[in-house]
DNA sequence: TGTACATCAGTGAACGCGCGTTCACTGATGTAC
DNA sequence: TGTACATCAGTGAACGCGCGTTCACTGATGTAC
């Protein structure tokens, strides 16, 4: 039953992809190696062929995550102004649909990866950085003084509100939290 | 070795404590009830005598530390003008020791609570109105329009900073990252 | 107040169960000649 | 180009292990008389 390379290196870039998609949406201690490789169409046994544990994928994962979703920060601020693409990011980021959070592993992950090793923990980091990056370069165009600084608490506040949301019960207590967070953040934009 | 009604009630409130240190520090999967049971002392079938199951003491650990949260807010805003009052909070749950945000669900739990089911997420939420209302209330003193809609945010900025900086490899990337939440949302006070 | 008995907090071992990981095996792929 | 063989992706079952929960048991406490 040996697969050819292409189609190993397209398996493994279909599980992490699904690993990515089923630890945000889930959690790291709720979903196991054989829901991964479920969801991919395998069975459980063939997962240690691509990955040397568990904790291998979730960093490559999480690593994936990030990718996606700085490209999707890039293509969302395409084309447009400092000021429209930073609105447009934090609309997106904090819509209730949450198809931009849904990429970031802070807010889905966020608790949970404290206890992750330290491979883990730098990759999210770097995705964090690169986040706050992608921010400080618009509020330096708008000549933002402390952009970086601003950038930062920017995101502080966004995945603070997306991981608070999605404990409401009440779809409208959750609108809310977003709401508030959009506003006070979008104002520092507006200064 | 039945033990007296007030021993009974001491042990229970012992085992909420000891429940809640170690769930907020540590996460509600990594925590077992073996760890909870041996840390106050006592062997693991005694659990049962106390609680339902792992999911009531968890919802019994979260009140039992939102309770600790609030009487910490109250005591750190004691004789202190709205403005100091705010100040000496933000600063207090942003501070990296953490001994207020040791006490925060959000902070601690936050993306696993997601998957916990809804009298957990309940109660955590009740926790979260407290801490905004509590914040609001000052800034309403201050003359603050939303007082509301921006204690929410901020808020969601203090969590989203502590949950952040705590995945940091570096101290001085935690230190950072509380410094610049800590900044803007300090500024809020002050418009 | 004293006695006899029911209660029940706490013990320690056992139970299923799901997990991450390992392993013998299969058979298509890739390679050496 | 064709053949013989080594490789290795994927299967499916098995392994320890730790978990939440259950249970028979113990003996001090609380209660009924």
């Amino acid at each position: 039953m040996k697969k050819s390379k292409v189609e190993t290196v397209e398996t493994r870039r279909k599980l992490v992809d699904t690993a990515s998609k089923l630890l945000l949406s889930r959690g790291l201690a709720t979903t196991s190696i054989g829901d991964v490789m479920s969801a991919g169409g395998m069975t459980q046994g063939g997962f240690y062929r691509h990955f040397a544990s568990k904790e291998k994928l979730v960093a490559e994962a999480n690593d994936a995550a990030s990718a996606q979703l700085q490209a999707a920060l890039a293509a969302a601020a395409l084309d447009k102004s400092p000021r429209a693409a930073l609105d447009a990011v934090v609309a997106l980021y904090l819509d209730p649909a949450g198809e931009l959070s849904a990429l970031c592993s802070l807010a889905g992950l966020g608790s949970e990866l404290r206890h992750a090793d330290g491979e883990i923990r730098s990759v999210v980091m770097q995705g964090h950085a690169r986040m706050v990056d992608f921010i400080a370069g618009r509020l330096q165009a708008l000549g933002v003084p402390d952009h970086g600084g601003v950038a930062s608490a920017m995101v502080s506040t966004m995945v603070g509100a997306v991981t608070i949301a999605r404990l409401a019960v009440e779809p409208a207590t959750a609108q809310a939290i977003l709401d508030n967070a959009r506003k006070l953040v979008t104002a520092h934009n507006k200064d």
